[in-house]
DNA sequence: TATAATGGTATAAAACCCATACCAATGATC
DNA sequence: GATCATTGGTATGGGTTTTATACCATTATA
């Protein structure tokens, strides 16, 4: 008996870099209206040419994550805010199960790297979360909130130094397209969270840790429940 | 700043293939001395042609997972239980920390699953693990044991509806090469933590589920450090 | 010994990716 | 307003991978 002699579905180059941009965007690294390196610097940081990262700019442009101009100053610059928001409500609201599976994936794996990162994170990792909190305490966007919040996080799942885990995790911030939050208010509850968060990393507080790791992952179920009920 | 922008690792198609009948033999779906099937019809269950096939069973060759028989009722087969469990033991001692960590993952991802399962599966996934229940009675070798632990696993993954922890799982159970244990017994006590397993899946009753998951996982930490241990 | 099933080899074509060069557009600077 | 540097757009040729097809060599079995 065999079972997993299933068909293979090698990757061409070009798709390779289509869903590395769409990863960061998803995940909120690249920002609304960014704009990209040229594509000469681009095609060398992928280490791919320059023809092939055309054609994963031209399916980008075609789903309308990122839009090209000519010239100098020009280049591939990301969407912009109004138009990602649109593109996150649609994915979500197309496969809202699929959604709430990766958040409830997220949960799972989260809680368990913030149990290791807290045994486990060394001076390397502490800094890394430093320049996260920083950059949440001077976002004044919800794009970039968004982008200080997931590097914070990628810094817990790598500080776990579990190689599986912190690709789970990482998949599952590139899987979820949350639209922004409006505005962002100064002491946010949830900066409180990251802070106690953070605060359990530096301490070594493993219960703490889990504690303000399910916090988060309250905030957001909240986040998911809502957007699939305004969708419906 | 731009943090994902590292270079793509493009994938040859041979190297999908070699990986896919890699990751099975690890994770016993495929047994020692297995005969695979021909050439041309692996080529077409993969959906590549024969040339490509046959790269990848060079390299597997090559690396001692296979060897291929010419002539009538010849083919490609899986190496004999000896050369895989010291391909196995090979693999864990060279980097034991990394396996605890696949450990360490499956630990997490396996009890969630479990727990899902348990509310969500159908009737087809109850099927499935009653199924890999009868071959693990009938199997009287390691190997055949392993498989059908690893069929009762996946049927548990797949049964939490959960995508990302699903493959989460097949990736660990396909990372982790454990070697194969010499004698199978009869009731053995390993038997009764699986027959526990499954009688909570069938009732629905969650936090058996999760206890009988832990229990199967302190049975696995027991043998990567029984393994580690040995292996130094 | 004949046959069928199997791996081994050869050839040509298609698809994909790359390196390079040059053209076209555009904004900034003088 | 002219010039220049920067950027995307296009063209060409070549290398590697994958495919499709056909045919040869080996081997167990009837």
């Amino acid at each position: 008996m065999l079972w997993g002699m299933r068909p293979l579905e090698p990757r061409a180059t070009y798709g390779l870099a289509v869903d590395s941009i769409k990863r960061q965007i998803h995940a909120g690294l690249l920002l609304p209206d960014e704009r990209l390196p040229a594509e000469r610097q681009l095609s060398d940081r992928f280490g791919i040419s320059r023809v092939t990262l055309r054609e994963a700019l031209r399916v980008l442009e075609e789903s309308q994550y990122i839009s090209v101009k000519r010239g100098a100053q020009g280049g591939p610059f990301v969407s912009d805010a109004d138009r990602l928001t649109q593109l996150a409500l649609r994915r979500i609201s197309r496969a809202p199960a699929a959604a709430m599976r990766v958040v409830e994936f997220l949960t799972i794996t989260q809680t368990a790297a913030a149990r290791y990162a807290a045994e486990r994170r060394n001076p390397a990792d502490m800094k890394r979360m430093r320049e996260a909190q920083t950059l949440m305490r001077q976002a004044t966007t919800g794009p970039e909130r968004k982008q200080a919040e997931t590097l914070f996080l990628l810094a817990v799942a790598d500080a776990s130094r579990n190689p599986l885990l912190a690709r789970g995790i990482e998949d599952g911030l590139a899987d979820l397209f949350l639209p922004y939050r409006g505005e962002v208010r100064v002491d946010s509850p949830s900066d409180a969270i990251f802070d106690r968060l953070f605060m359990a990393m530096e301490s070594q507080n493993i219960a703490e840790a889990e504690a303000s790791a399910e916090a988060l992952n309250a905030r957001l179920w909240g986040a998911i429940r809502e957007i699939t009920r305004s969708a419906a």
